[in-house]
DNA sequence: GGGGTTGGTGACCCGCGGGTCACTTATCCG
DNA sequence: CGGATAAGTGACCCGCGGGTCACCAACCCC
């Protein structure tokens, strides 16, 4: 085997690639630059990649799969942390956010150009996949939680697994186009406790019918929303992830 | 004038670019295609406009326009209601909330592509702009709210008009992907619910210390939000669009 | 109807960028 | 050292799609 070649090259090129991407996105990211950018030229791309797709196909998922398995193992010990007061639990917790989100901060770049799916969202399946899997480990803390007396009771669980994984991704998403680095930790423990606690006073809180999530067991009487749209045309790419949109565990009022 | 043209043909070349654009996003669409769909050649395209570019700003700008007029309006009404109970409130924000939402639903095929802001994100300045807007009108709300007695006193009101913004944010962008058409009232209602009220239990509530959101009920002397918004300047081209994670009213934690 | 004018057509131009390949260069082996 | 082999190079190929323009058609006016 003479001439034996670089081995880091696909490494470089992986790197230059992850630079290209967060500069210009994907279409916007053109094979010659990126060899460039990782010190060779645009043959040498074809020797380690079989092409642009194959090369942005590894890279996502090799991201999506590290950033899976930090939030897999927050979420774990979100449920493990137990027996202490309120305060040291929201801390706790707290904790477990600072971690992910500085993980987010710290690839802000690509992160930000995920989220954005553009360029024919090719990838959008990768971060749907996530989410899911985000999505329905939130819905596991949620009904830990309601066993353990945190959250209430009545909580529609795909409704608030939606909301949570929600607040994260919309944190995600602010985070993620800062140029400077946000100082996580009151910021995380604010919305935190904007999340479990609402923005109502007590007063309404007080006020307002104990049916504070979901159900009641329907009203016998008049039908609401009388079927504005008998069906509605269009709706062309399915992508019928299961959202808690549809299907949810509680009926329509 | 001889052979005067087609005065349609404005309004139909833009409502097949916006046909394409739904299916096939910003590059996605090719002028020929939107031509052959209005029923004309790519040459009488280019007599209508100077090109794709001008044609894709002018469809979106106008959407934004009559969603921002929308939400405009629904977000003043929510200030409107008042003198009634704390269910019938809730009843009648949601059904602005409905309306909304009704609207978001009908272009929601537009609406997933700016949210996605794909290719490069050339409409993006817009999208934040209106997001922007709306963060602020619900500062507002909030601030209304607080006088009234309806939202906690000690909200930090950049962070909880970020987090009411990021929640419409998220529905849209959850709902905008439905394939069959949801149960908007209900649904709205519940995440109503959600915001208002948090999803912690009565219990978790009562044992957590009393800084739900934010900071101490702020020492007399200081100046809450400084200058939140006396009134707001137009905020241009929105690059540095005042987010709530830069310069938070409250200091760290 | 015929000439003049403007709307409309589609073949063509051309830059861009992904992918190729004949050729050059580095390295190993004998 | 020299030949064999595989890595690396970059000029080139080519399809794609935005934009143009010589030409044709419809319409008004006289």
């Amino acid at each position: 085997m003479p001439r034996p070649s670089d081995p880091l090259a696909r490494t470089k090129l992986l790197a230059a690639a992850e630079a290209e991407f967060v500069e210009h996105g994907l279409d916007g990211s053109k094979v010659e630059q990126i060899a460039k950018r990782a010190g060779m030229s645009k043959g040498a791309f074809y020797l380690h990649f079989a092409g642009k797709a194959q090369l942005f196909r590894e890279l996502v998922e090799g991201f999506v799969a590290r950033l899976a398995a930090l939030t897999d193992a927050s979420l774990h010990r979100y449920e493990a942390h137990d027996a202490c007061s309120a305060e040291e639990l929201i801390d706790r917790w707290v904790s477990e956010d600072v971690a992910v989100f500085e993980f987010i901060w710290q690839n802000r770049g690509l992160i930000r150009r995920l989220l954005e799916g553009g360029s024919g969202a090719r990838f959008r399946y990768l971060v749907d996949e996530f989410l899911e899997r985000f999505s329905s480990k939130s819905r596991h803390v949620l009904q830990q939680g309601v066993l353990r007396g945190i959250f209430r009771e009545d909580l529609d669980f795909d409704l608030a697994a939606s909301f949570i994984a929600g607040a994260y991704d919309r944190l995600a998403r602010d985070i993620v186009r800062q140029s400077t680095r946000p100082d996580l930790r009151p910021l995380l423990e604010d919305v935190q406790r904007l999340v479990l606690f609402g923005l109502a006073s007590a007063q309404l809180r007080e006020s307002a019918s104990p049916r504070p999530s979901g159900a009641e067991p329907a009203p016998p009487s008049g039908v609401r929303a009388p079927r504005p749209l008998p069906d509605d045309p269009v709706s062309v790419l399915a992508s019928q992830l299961r959202s808690p949109l549809q299907g949810r565990s509680r009926g329509l009022r």
